[in-house]
DNA sequence: ACGAATGTGTTGATTTTTCACCGCTCAATG
DNA sequence: CATTGAGCGGTGAAAAATCAACACATTCGT
């Protein structure tokens, strides 16, 4: 697979919100916009970013809808990553220190044991 | 501050390397360029960014140096929501597993026990 | 003092992006 | 059937982004 250009505003827009989605249709997506264009606008897009590889779709149920070809695991790898770079000079600590405190303390009693245990874990099979 | 409409991909890829280093000069933004266009071409992206509101220049050594106008904390916490939000379901478990095992187990032994210590603390102070 | 080197900003042209109009298909409904 | 409305995609034009050429300013070496 070739590397790709970057995608532009209105591509990564689309593709955020369907990798939150996991699939999409081209209403549905267009209904997640904080400042829709026409309908055919936002299908525009979608015809764009299938020619360009990045989308796949589908029918089912007299619609398309439109999943992203990366594997999900990929693109969340990708996704952190460049995060981890170009914020946290990749300091894994910093990231994970940011993501814990993120909604103001509103981390779950529970999800913080869970977090620790998989740390805790991880930190096994490491060795 | 005003709501800005999101950055071009142009503006975006000068934002992320000034948010990796910090600040920088025009000279060593193109440096860190993939497709690094001409050397005028990046100032006048600079100056729109400028105009936006998004960096600031100062003049230092001969040389402006251009950084974020928004506090790196804040653009960190930024940018994390959003990936958390957009590849993770808003899970941070999730996002600190993927965090955990990016550079497949380079994670050092004590940058671990650091960030188990961290969450650690986080818990208690949390209640 | 002069020219080379470096840094900056302006302008206008080219390319890319974005979008809405239009026509088509198909299924459901009257 | 005929009608209607939802979904789809092509096309081309407006808008935005991208870029290079140019002009001006400052510094530095000679």
């Amino acid at each position: 697979m070739a590397e790709m250009p970057p995608l532009s505003r209105r591509e990564r827009q689309v593709m955020d919100i369907i990798h939150e989605l996991g699939g999409a249709t081209a209403v549905q997506i267009r209904e997640r916009m904080s400042d829709p264009p026409t309908d055919s606008a936002v299908r525009s897009v979608l015809r764009i970013l299938v020619r360009k590889g990045h989308l796949e779709k589908e029918y089912d149920a007299r619609r398309y809808v439109y999943s992203p070809l990366i594997p999900a695991r990929a693109a969340r790898r990708s996704a952190m990553k460049h995060v981890l770079k170009t914020f946290f000079g990749g300091s894994v600590e910093g990231a994970v220190a940011t993501l814990i405190t993120l909604e103001d303390g509103t981390l779950e009693e529970d999800e913080r044991e869970r977090i620790m245990a998989m740390i805790a874990k991880a930190s096994e099979e490491g060795r």
